[in-house]
DNA sequence: CTGAAAGCGCTAACAA
DNA sequence: TTGTTAGCGCTTTCAG
């Protein structure tokens, strides 16, 4: 029905064999046969089909992509630019994305099919999933990627942004500007990204010979959103501590420390500078803009399908962490 | 290497095509060697290998996701739950979701892979997609589904939310709770989806013999966004038409007409009631808490993976269009 | 109702 | 350097 290889063959005056040989782009072959095949693929419009393909060589190239639904849904689009990316990356490698989201808590309902029915090469899992789940999985012995989550334990792989150089270009780029007296922001410490951008700061101010000063920290509040970067900012204020600065330990905070700020009469940048971290898609409708660190989500994708196709050719694992370029946004809040 | 359909047959004392038929639910099997067979496959842990499926049915059993990038990565998780729904959906149907984002221009260079390769069975297309891919799809003769969008010319099938009826039960709503004076918001009257919701809000009226009165229409703006909104708004309260409710083709620009109501002073819901459509995730977050019309997104992808599906199986193209309900969500504003 | 056997379209030894 | 051929794991006639 359709045209196979074999027509192909025909066409060219060659075998079937050599016809797989060129596709697959293997030497051995005189630079003129390969061109007489060519142009029979041309000729004929000739695309191997993916399936069978996979059944001969028992690879099926495809990558699957799995993240928690509510990651996948939620309005900032953090995972699904980072899909994007992915998708991208593994095009050029040719490569297939089978995305599936799964629930929070691990059940074995749940278990993405691509792996029941041995349908994946390799598997990226992005954001924080359930251990239940990463155990199945190592089970199955492919290559695995982590994606802005590292498993509590085990030997794993993880593309990661770089929290700590993030800070530091934050709050180096505060000192730049003249503050001395930076304040950090942080909420929920427990989260290893949080973790991080405060030892980046505490970093960034040894460096410029600062003295870290634990008025000028504050972690209390127990999550990271909005609320949490106003309420931490009033306590900053009602401390009394003089300060020029606050670095917030994400977007979110530094619009509730914003708010904070401007119903307090305290005028941005002027009166305190205010840096961000992540550089949300709202960061530039904040007044005054914010000033962030960028993460680069696709780039963060294409990182972890490269290094998943890398794995795949090559046929052995690698372990250990990528930490992922970020980048200073400098706008109007500093 | 892995466990095959031979193993089970040689486990269930049977051939391998009585293990197939059982598989595929085939009838024409003793009760009694489909359990057999079953036991087998139970404790085997077989399941049987995808592709080698798809080679011998000549079916891969992959249905193609096709959006614009802009569309999948915009802020407003819409087509991100509809293809949420369509995965979930996609699964019960044995399945999968090949997603590829394209650009808004068509370029022969990304024409997705997996019509090249003939790695689908059919296509799902979602949002406004360039005219010269739909042409191209066209052109491979599968089954396809357009999704909250219908192509200018040709033959279709789509699945499209029901904007005259939310619009009437929008309009409806603010009627029972006794208004009379109810205006509407358009802004970009050339949209299919906002000529819709007008003239639901004219059905509406007419049902319940209230006047057409066009000094309450405001749809001069050029976009459907918050600040059409606000301008629309304004325009509305400087014409001087009483009026004691409005109805907003959209959440995006009922936040702006309410903005504009609080700048002027206005209350809502007590001196003008509010109604919006869409159900975006910041309707929540308005002051007062957004009374609108929401559509299922999840149920949208599914409704589409459906339809796809029973065109797959009963190997015949429907045309026309389906319309997904769409529900009153009563909230502050009215 | 079940089994034998011929492919699906391709890859990968192995031969030549 | 290229061709022959045996599968990959399954579905699907066709017999029986």
């Amino acid at each position: 029905m359709n045209v196979t290889i074999k027509d192909v063959a025909k066409k060219a005056g060659v075998s079937v064999s050599t016809v797989s040989l060129v596709i697959n782009k293997k030497p051995a072959i005189t630079e003129e046969t390969r061109q007489r095949v060519l142009q029979a693929i041309e000729e004929l419009n000739y695309y191997p089909r993916r399936i069978a393909q996979g059944l001969a060589s028992k690879r099926n190239g495809n990558i699957g992509f799995i993240l928690t639904d509510y990651h996948f849904s939620r309005a900032e689009p953090f995972y699904t630019k980072i899909f994007l990316g992915s998708e991208f990356e593994a095009r050029h490698h040719n490569y297939y994305l089978l995305l599936t989201t799964i629930q929070n808590k691990f059940a074995q309902s749940d278990i993405p099919r691509f792996l029941l029915e041995k349908n994946v090469d390799g598997v990226i899992l992005a954001g924080k999933v359930p251990t239940g789940l990463i155990e199945h999985i190592s089970g199955y012995g492919l290559p695995t990627v982590f994606v802005d989550y590292t498993p509590p334990k085990g030997k794993y792989f993880a593309v990661l942004m770089d929290n700590i150089d993030g800070a530091k270009q934050a709050v180096g780029h505060l000192i730049e500007k003249g503050h001395r007296k930076i304040a950090f922001i942080g909420g929920d410490i427990s989260h290893p990204s949080i973790q991080s951008r405060l030892e980046g700061y505490r970093q960034a101010l040894m460096e410029a010979n600062l003295v870290f000063n634990e008025q000028l920290v504050i972690t209390s509040s127990p999550n990271t959103t909005d609320i949490d970067g106003y309420q931490s900012t009033c306590a900053l204020i009602q401390n009394g501590e003089p300060l020029t600065a606050i670095f917030a330990a994400n977007d979110a905070m530094a619009f509730g420390c914003n708010r904070c700020l401007k119903e307090k009469n305290i005028r941005v940048p002027d009166q305190i500078a205010l840096v961000g971290f992540d550089d949300v898609e709202l960061a530039i409708e904040m007044e005054p803009r914010l000033t962030t660190i960028k993460v680069n989500k696709e780039d963060i994708g294409a990182i972890a399908v490269k290094s998943l196709v890398e794995m795949l050719d090559t046929n052995r694992k690698i372990n250990g962490k990528i930490l992922a370029p970020v980048e200073l946004i400098v706008r109007e809040s500093t």
